[in-house]
DNA sequence: CAGTGAGCGAGCTTCCGCTTGACTT
């Protein structure tokens, strides 16, 4: 009898093994092992959303071997996670493998023990279709999200870019969050603290007590006022009040909590945390690192209890029971920990080690007695001012608890007061009240990002770090430091009874390991968010989830829910299409113009990043500059926008004829005196020496380039001309010239260009037959603002109904009554509509 | 947006979740 039993991970399936006997050979399938076909779309969005499947390119050689392995076995037991994901790969296990799925045996465990495993062999299950379903739907979902919204961002905002239902949120919340930051007005109040001194019955001083006022001032007057007052005062104690008070545990880490710990205490990134916890899993040094529960197993529970009471005593052992708050959580496997308690110390990198200890001491921890704790609070009253107090509060511990492994969050400082009593009399050491300005939101790092989406259901502890890392590659993101900007605030402080006022400085918004959004993600959040607000809707995935619920429920058909949400989703990337690169391509403001005061922008066109100045208001034609080579427009200040028009510049004249002489024995050139002018064109900066004579700058900075520095160019420009002529006809504006796909006629004035054959020798050709040819050359074609506007126009009434009708009538088929076909026939009047609207826009 | 030099067309980019690879520089 052999029993072939398949898990996911490798190093799960090498534990299980040894607690199996020999009947059992144990295999893993290291994940998913198929998925929607790489390359397209892969769905038959007008069949009932039919996914074609293929086995990853990765898992090929595992696929074939497992196969070989179940033709060969009695029995095979699909023991993949009891989640969603886990269920999706048992099926595509047994589609894979040819298994009969009604019959083959689906088992999953909770732990991984030999009673946990024996109890799991001895109760199969068949793998349960619905829940296969719901991951279907969810996978197939996020395809037609992701491969539908992405190429709009390709044809409308840059090639490459991408949108998917975890990203684009992730996205947005960092864009959102920054325009906090900007928009938010700091005020500011002053803080009044310091320190006092107790005082014996003779006056003398007996010990120190650290104050503060807890309400605050909201004026530099008031804050003196009160600081005079307190200095001519009388203070004593009026109250004291003790209190006992206790700290609990947190519970062992998940994924998320641990990239967020990881990134505090140890500075780690989420994708570092994540890559040396892998080790430590491979190990054996702890359980599973991608999990989203709480939960530790009951062994564990034990393993704790043993290990706290024999090195710390019995008294600091508790044993608590965690339960996970998110909803969405699936638990499939353990919260992280050691897999052996009595293991306090790993070898290996430092960095290991250092994970391993947190890893430890939170698990320990969340097994321990609460720290107990005795609050102590002290009001100090001022005679001068009999509603006023100043207060002081101590904080002891009586009894350690968790503390005594887990005391990172101690709070600093408050420690135990020294003994008094009411009535006694204080003096002030020092007593200070600073300016102190409120803060922004906080800006995320990665670990906070994380937290912010786990809390909102979107995404999974496998798909953290990589969500991150993917914003970050896709230029939406950047993870940097920023230097803060110094700031005056004014310190008034009581000392030997006087009271002085000195204005001084600190650095405020200095950042570290931030994420900053590009312009690139306000662009293309904005865009999403206007065109498809539902996707970028915070509340999106939790919806979505619910749906998928109700089909592992069995209550609802996959396909129908798909097609629900189809049939609305498309038809607005359908309607997307209509819009302008001009509009999707809105960026960021500059300010305004110091001269003239008119709006600046930069914004993403046809060919990389611009300026603009003026928004077509009033008639006014706004005026161009793009990008320098190199220059990111992220980054670019007011004071480099204006530098691009410092152009055109006139860097100077001619100081010598050049001429340089083609094959043919013809010479051109440029004469003394003629001016050089640096200017800037959509392709960089470029020189301009002549009628219709051009050299790019490259090297040189165009508002900087000096003659000499420019003559070079302009001279290598001509011969580099010269050089590409095959033949000139002498008197007139043809010649046959050098192109990348061999010899070509042109008409350099009328810029007509014509073929010449490949194997016509282009030397014999006469100038009535290079005449002849011009004249039927087809007219160059126009660029720039008219050809920019009618292209797409033309394009999309040629391409739209080839392209867009088939799901359309897909939709239309299913439900009659929808407004599906009327909006197709209206769609090229529509556009027409819009660019007549638009261009009355332009016209006020 | 504008021009810097042929013009056209085909092919490519992309999602989220599971899991660790190792033929050779």
């Amino acid at each position: 009898m052999t029993n072939l039993v398949i898990v996911e991970s490798p190093a799960k399936a090498k534990t299980i093994e040894k607690y199996l006997g020999k009947d059992f050979t144990v295999r893993s399938s290291y994940g998913h092992i198929r998925d929607i076909q790489k390359k397209g779309m892969g769905i038959d969005l007008e069949n009932g959303f039919l996914p074609n499947y293929e086995i990853s390119s990765d898992k090929k050689k595992n696929v074939t071997e497992l196969k070989k392995l179940a033709k060969a076995s009695d029995t095979i037991w699909l023991a993949t996670d009891e989640d969603r994901e886990g269920e999706a790969i048992a099926w595509h296990l047994a589609e894979a493998l040819n298994l009969d799925i009604k019959t083959t045996k689906r088992i999953v465990f909770h732990e991984i023990t030999k009673p946990a495993i024996q109890a799991a062999i001895a109760n199969p299950r068949t793998v349960d279709l619905d829940l296969v379903d719901a991951q279907q739907a969810r996978r197939i979902l996020d395809r037609i999200v992701g491969f539908e919204l992405s190429p709009i961002l390709w044809k409308k905002i840059r090639t490459g870019l991408s949108a998917g239902r975890v990203q684009s949120v992730a996205v947005r919340l960092i864009v959102e969050r920054e325009k906090e930051v900007e928009a938010f007005e700091s005020n500011f109040v002053f803080r009044v603290q310091g320190q006092l001194k107790l005082l014996d019955k003779s006056g003398n001083p007996v010990g120190d007590l650290d104050v503060k006022r807890t309400a605050t001032f909201a004026t530099e007057e008031e804050a003196t006022a009160f600081l005079e007052a307190v200095a001519k005062a009388n203070l004593s104690v009026v109250s004291l009040e003790e209190k006992p008070a206790k700290r609990t545990p947190k519970a062992p880490f998940t994924t998320s909590t641990l990239q967020q710990e990881a990134s505090s205490k140890l500075g780690f990134s989420v994708k570092q945390t994540m890559m040396v916890a892998q080790r430590l899993y491979e190990s054996g040094k702890i359980t599973y690192m991608r999990t989203d529960s709480v939960n530790l197993s009951e062994l564990a529970i034990a393993q704790a209890k043993e290990t706290i009471t024999s090195e710390y005593g019995a008294k600091y052992s508790e044993s608590r029971r965690y339960k996970t708050k998110n909803a969405d959580a699936q638990e499939a496997h353990e919260a992280i920990r050691p897999t052996d308690f009595g293991v306090e110390n790993v070898t290996g990198e430092r960095n290991e080690q250092r994970l391993y200890q947190l890893i430890w001491r939170r698990a320990i921890a969340s097994q321990m007695a609460d720290a107990q704790l005795k609050r102590t609070t002290v009001d100090v009253g001022i005679d001068l001012l009999p509603d006023d107090k100043l207060t002081a509060k101590g904080e002891v511990v009586i009894f350690d608890g968790f503390l005594k492994v887990y005391d990172f969050d101690a709070k600093d400082g408050s420690g135990l007061l020294p003994p008094m009593t009411i009535g006694q009399a204080l003096s002030v050491t020092e007593l200070g009240a600073k300016q102190s300005y409120s803060r922004p939101p906080a800006r995320y790092n990665e670990a906070s990002l994380v937290r912010t989406l786990e809390e909102m259901g979107i995404g999974r502890p496998s798909t953290y770090a990589p969500t991150i890392d993917t914003v970050q590659q896709r230029g939406y993101v950047i993870k940097e430091d920023r230097e803060g900007k110094p700031r005056d605030y004014r310190q008034i402080t009581l000392v030997d009874g006087k009271v002085s006022a000195e204005t001084l400085s600190e650095m405020a918004g200095t950042e570290k390991n931030k994420l900053f959004p590009t312009d690139i993600a306000g662009i293309v959040t904005n865009f999403l968010t206007k065109h498809f607000g539902d996707i970028l809707d915070y509340q999106f995935t939790a919806k979505v989830e619910g749906k998928f619920d109700v089909i592992a429920e069995g209550k609802m058909q996959w396909q129908d829910m798909l097609s629900e949400f189809y049939t609305q989703f498309h038809p607005r990337v359908v309607a997307a299409e209509d819009v302008s690169r001009e509009e999707a391509g809105q960026a960021r403001s500059l300010g305004n113009h110091p001269e003239s005061g008119k709006p600046m922008f930069v914004k993403i066109g046809r060919y990389g990043p611009y300026v603009q100045v003026g928004d077509g208001e009033n008639e006014e034609k706004p005026t161009f500059a793009s990008l320098m080579p190199g220059q990111k427009m992220d980054l670019l200040t007011l004071e480099q926008a204006l530098d691009l028009f410092k152009l055109p510049r006139e860097v100077g004249e001619m100081p010598e004829t050049f001429k340089a002489k083609a094959v043919d024995g013809s010479e051109f050139g440029v004469e003394k005196g003629q001016m050089i002018i640096a200017k800037q064109g959509p392709f960089g900066p470029y020189l301009e020496y002549g009628v219709k004579m051009y050299a790019p700058i490259k090297g040189f900075d165009p508002l900087s380039i000096t003659l000499e520095e420019s003559v070079a160019l302009v001279e290598n420009k001509i011969q580099a001309d010269a050089d590409k002529i095959v033949k000139t006809f002498p008197g007139t504006d043809v010649k046959i010239l050098k192109g990348r796909w061999g010899p070509y006629i042109t008409d350099v004035t009328t810029k007509k260009n014509a073929k010449i054959a490949k194997d016509e020798d282009a030397l014999e050709l006469s100038l009535e037959e290079c005449e002849k040819r011009l004249e039927e050359a087809p007219e160059p074609k126009k660029r720039g603002r008219a050809a920019a506007k009618k292209a797409p126009a033309k394009k999309a009434a040629a391409k739209k109904p080839a392209a867009k009708k088939t799901p359309a009538k897909k939709a239309a088929a299913k439900k009659p009554a929808t407004k599906k076909p009327a909006a197709k026939k209206t769609t090229t009047r529509k556009v027409a509509a819009k660019k007549a609207a638009v261009k009355k826009i332009d016209a006020k």
